[in-house]
DNA sequence: CCATGCGCTGAC
DNA sequence: GTCAGCGCATGG
C-alpha cells in the first residue's frame, strides 16, 4: 500500500512524495514519514484528504484513504494561530532547523506593501508579517529572502510567502494632471474585462495624454505582459510606483497610514451605497446594514442575518464557528466538520483489527488487503467473452488489477458466474491439485470441499464438493442439459457460454503454459465437458474441461504475444528501483497495447460497429447555456462520433471533481473556469482554504458558491444514477 | 444481511 | 519453505 504526498501548491504528480504504510497506520505516522523524508516540522503539517483534515491519531484505513491516493499537504509557517485539533504531536526535540528571521535593508515587519498577484497579474495592498533567511545559510541575498505576509483586504486568509521581487513599497503618491508625462510608467486601476468598469490595480506605460484621456500600454503581472491600447479611465487615481529604498534613506512620515485603493464594488446590487438598503449585502431578513456586528454570515449560501431577525431571534452569536440560515440548514447530524472525529462505521467495528486484542500482524503494508481503486464500467459484471480494449496476452501483477479491468473480477475466488446465469471468467492458479493444464485444454476443479473455518480462504479438501453457486454457474456454461449428479458433455462444445481465462504464476510449478510472473489473461475458453470424480485428496469434487476457443493465438502458440507486465499506478514508484532491475533482466516482452492496436483489436474481433452519438435536445440546450464551460464542452463534443462510449468518457474526465474523484455534484464553476462538487468547496472552506482546489485560484472567504445550474442538468440527464448515492 | 473464496505477505 | 489470517468483492 502506498499513498501520495502532494504539496497544496502543487497540481501535478511530479513533485509528490510517495510512501509505503500500512494502512492501519496513524496519520501521526504519515506525519513522521513526512518529517523524515521532506524535513517538514510535524507541527508544520496540514494533511487533507478530499477537503477533509486528518488527525493524528486517526489511521490512514478511518479515512478510507486508498491505494495511490493523494493526500495534501500544507506546510504551516511560525507564527500561524494553531487551528487544529489539539492531538497535534508537540514540537519534537530533535525538529527540524528552524527558519531564522532576518533584517532586510530594504523592509522590516509591519511594513505596508504592494505585492503582485501571479493570478490577476495585478498589485494588492498587504502588510509585511515577518523576514525569514531563504534555503541558502551563508549568503544573504535580497532575491533569498522570503517575506511572509498578510493581505489588507482578506484580513481572514492566511498569510502568504513570497519572495523579494513580489513586493514594492505600497504606493503612496497620487499624481497631478500636471505632473503627468508620456513615457512614463505609473500605476493604475483598469478593469481588463471591462474597460469601462473598476477593476484592479496594475502598472501602465503612458503612451499618449490628451485632454481627457490617458492612452497607454498596460503592463500586467511582474514580467509585464504587454496590452496595448488601453485607456485608463480613473484619471484622478493615477499612482506613482515605488521602488525598493534603503531603511536609512526612508522619510520621516514614511510610516503614515496610506488610505487603501479603491477597487471593484463589493456588491453590485447597491453600489457599495452605505445609506443604500441592500439584501445582498445586508441582512437578508431587513435588508439594513447599519450593526454590521450582529451581522452573521450562513456558511452555506453566504447570506447575512442579523442575530434579532431570525426566527426565533438569538441573543447571542453561536458558539459553534458554522452557522447555517434556516434556508440552508439541514439535519445537523450529517454536517460532518473538518477535523472532526470520524464515527466507525458499522462495518470496520466488525473488523477483526478493530475488536479487543488486535493481531500483532501488520497485514496493511501488501497488497493482500487493499480495495480496488477503480471498477471496469465498459462492461457490465455479468458480461460474457472478452472486454474491449483487452488483449490475449495482457500481463498484470496483482489480482486486484485483474478486478479492475473487469477480466475477473472477484479478489481471491477462483470462479466468477451466478447460479441462476453461468460463469463469466475462471482464474488457473495451481490451488487445486486435481487441476491438469495443457494450454488448449485444460482440466478444472470447482471450488469448495474445503473448512475455510477461522478465517481461512484456502485449505485442503474435508467434504465432497456440491454442484452449487460457482460450481453450478461453469457448470451452466456447458452446451448440455444441467445436471447435478452425473454432469454432462456437450455435442456441440463451442455453442456453450464463453468464458475468460487468466492463468496465475503459482500454476508454473505444474504448467508449462502459466507465466512466469502476475496474471496473463489468455482469452476465451468454453466448457467441453463436467462430471464429478474422486479426486487425489479422496473426496467427490467436480471437474470441468474446458478448450480454447479464441481468434487470437494463445499466448505461448506461434504468433502470441506476453505484453509487459502492469503494475498498480505507482506502486514501482513506491517500491524503489529493485523492481526494474528485475524488469530489466526478464526475457524480452512486447510493449503493452496501445490505443491503434485496441481499435484494431475491435474491428478484428468482435466487428462492433460504433455509431456516432446524438445528445439528446434537453441535454444540448444545457450545454448551451454553460457559456462558462464552452471550451471543455466543445472537447467532449468533438468525441460524438467516436461513440457513446467515449464521449461519456471524456465527459467524465472533463468534469472530475478534483477533490471527490467523481463527476462533479451541484457544481460550482469557479471564477478560473475550474468545476467543483458546491460540498467538497464547502469542505475545503471549512479548513479555511480559501482557493481553487485545481489551481489555486484565490476565491476570498465571501465567495459565493452558485451551482452551474446548466452544468448540473446536462449531466444528471448524461449519468443516469448521477444523483443517487449523494 | 451473511457466506464464500486458486491473494498476499510477515512471521516463524 | 510454509502457513495464518487479514479486507474486499461478490452472490445468495
Amino acid at each position: 500500500m502506498h499513498v501520495r504526498i502532494r504539496e497544496l501548491t502543487s497540481t501535478t504528480k511530479e513533485n509528490d512524495l510517495v510512501l509505503k504504510v500500512s494502512k492501519t497506520a496513524l496519520i501521526k505516522e504519515l506525519q513522521r514519514m513526512i518529517y523524515d523524508k521532506r524535513n517538514v516540522e510535524i507541527e508544520h503539517q496540514k494533511l487533507y484528504y478530499r477537503g477533509k483534515q486528518l488527525i493524528p491519531d486517526h489511521r490512514i484505513t478511518d479515512y478510507e484513504i486508498k491505494l495511490n491516493d493523494v493526500v495534501q499537504l500544507l506546510i504551516k509557517v511560525d507564527g500561524e494561530k494553531e487551528n487544529t485539533s489539539p492531538n497535534v504531536q508537540k514540537k519534537s526535540e530533535n525538529g527540524a532547523p528552524k527558519r531564522t528571521e532576518v533584517e532586510c535593508r530594504y523592509y522590516k515587519k509591519g511594513d505596508r506593501i504592494d505585492v503582485i498577484d501571479n493570478d490577476h497579474g495585478a498589485w494588492f495592498e498587504a502588510k509585511i508579517l515577518n523576514i525569514f533567511q531563504g534555503n541558502d545559510e551563508q549568503v544573504v541575498q535580497e532575491s533569498d529572502l522570503v517575506f511572509k505576509i498578510c493581505m489588507d483586504r482578506n484580513v481572514e486568509t492566511a498569510p502568504i510567502e513570497v519572495k523579494f521581487d513580489d513586493i514594492r513599497p505600497r504606493a503612496r503618491h497620487t499624481f497631478s494632471n500636471e505632473e503627468l508625462q508620456p513615457a512614463m510608467v505609473v500605476f493604475v486601476n483598469y478593469n481588463i474585462e471591462s474597460p469601462k468598469e473598476r477593476g484592479y490595480w496594475y502598472d501602465f506605460e503612458i503612451k499618449e495624454i490628451t485632454r481627457r484621456e490617458i492612452k497607454g500600454t498596460l503592463l500586467v503581472g511582474k514580467n509585464h505582459a504587454k496590452l496595448e491600447n488601453c485607456t485608463v479611465k480613473f484619471n484622478d487615481e493615477i499612482m506613482k510606483i515605488e521602488k525598493p529604498s534603503l531603511l536609512t534613506e526612508r522619510t520621516e512620515n514614511w510610516d503614515e497610514a496610506i488610505p487603501l485603493r479603491k477597487l471593484p464594488l463589493y456588491c453590485n446590487k447597491c453600489k457599495d451605497v452605505v445609506t443604500k438598503k441592500c439584501r445582498e449585502c445586508g441582512c437578508y431578513v431587513c435588508a439594513e446594514k447599519e450593526s454590521r456586528g450582529t451581522l452573521m454570515l450562513c456558511d452555506e449560501c453566504d447570506r447575512a442575518y442579523h442575530l434579532s431577525c431570525l426566527d426565533p431571534p438569538l441573543s447571542e452569536v453561536p458558539s459553534d464557528p458554522e452557522w447555517y440560515c434556516p434556508s440552508c440548514k439541514t439535519d445537523d447530524s450529517e454536517i460532518v466538520k473538518a477535523g472532526e472525529k470520524l464515527k466507525t462505521s458499522k462495518k470496520k467495528m466488525k473488523m477483526a483489527s478493530y475488536k479487543e486484542g488486535a493481531t500483532s500482524r501488520d497485514w496493511g503494508k501488501g497488497m493482500a488487503c487493499v480495495g480496488r481503486t477503480s471498477e471496469c464500467t465498459i462492461v457490465p459484471k455479468d458480461h460474457y467473452g472478452p472486454v474491449p480494449g483487452v488483449e490475449v496476452g495482457t500481463c498484470w501483477k496483482f489480482r486486484v488489477q485483474v478486478s479492475e479491468a473487469g477480466i475477473h473480477r472477484p479478489h481471491v475466488a477462483g470462479i466468477h458466474g451466478r447460479e441462476s446465469d453461468g460463469a463469466y471468467s475462471l482464474v488457473l492458479s495451481g490451488g487445486y491439485e486435481d487441476d491438469i493444464d495443457n494450454g488448449e485444454e485444460f482440466y478444472y476443479t470447482g471450488s469448495g470441499g474445503r473448512d475455510l473455518s477461522g478465517n481461512k480462504r484456502v485449505n485442503g479438501q474435508s467434504c465432497d464438493q456440491k454442484l452449487t453457486r460457482m460450481n453450478k454457474a461453469l457448470a451452466l456454461n456447458c452446451n448440455v442439459k444441467f445436471n447435478d449428479k452425473t454432469g454432462g458433455e456437450a455435442k456441440d462444445w463451442r455453442n456453450g457460454k464463453p468464458v475468460r481465462v487468466v492463468r496465475n504464476y503459482k500454476l508454473r510449478k505444474h504448467s508449462k503454459y502459466a507465466p512466469v510472473d502476475g496474471n496473463r489473461y489468455d482469452g476465451i475458453y468454453k466448457v467441453v465437458k463436467y462430471y464429478p470424480q474422486k479426486g487425489k485428496s479422496g473426496f467427490v469434487v467436480w471437474r470441468y474441461l474446458l478448450r480454447r476457443d479464441d481468434p487470437n493465438p494463445a499466448p505461448w502458440a506461434k504468433g502470441g504475444r506476453e505484453f509487459d507486465m502492469i503494475y498498480p499506478p505507482g506502486h514501482l514508484e513506491a517500491e524503489g528501483a529493485q523492481q526494474n532491475v528485475k524488469k530489466a533482466t526478464k526475457r524480452k516482452h512486447q510493449t503493452s497495447p496501445d490505443a491503434s492496436s485496441i481499435t484494431n483489436y475491435l474491428t478484428v474481433e468482435k466487428k462492433q460497429k460504433i455509431e456516432a452519438y446524438k445528445v439528446g435536445t434537453e441535454v444540448n440546450k444545457a450545454i448551451a447555456l454553460d457559456k462558462d464551460n464552452e471550451k471543455l464542452w466543445s472537447q467532449c463534443k468533438e468525441l460524438l462520433g467516436e461513440g457513446k462510449q467515449k464521449f461519456l468518457n471524456k465527459v467524465e474526465e472533463v468534469f472530475l471533481c478534483v477533490c471527490c474523484q467523481e463527476i462533479v455534484y451541484e457544481p460550482v464553476t469557479l471564477d478560473c473556469k475550474h468545476n467543483v462538487c458546491k460540498s467538497c468547496l464547502k469542505r475545503s472552506f471549512a479548513a479555511q482554504i480559501y482557493a481553487c482546489p485545481w489551481c489555486r485560484f484565490e476565491l476570498g472567504n465571501s465567495y459565493a458558491m452558485k451551482v452551474n445550474e446548466n452544468l448540473g442538468k446536462a449531466l444528471k440527464a448524461l449519468f443516469p444514477g448521477y444523483e443517487s448515492g449523494r
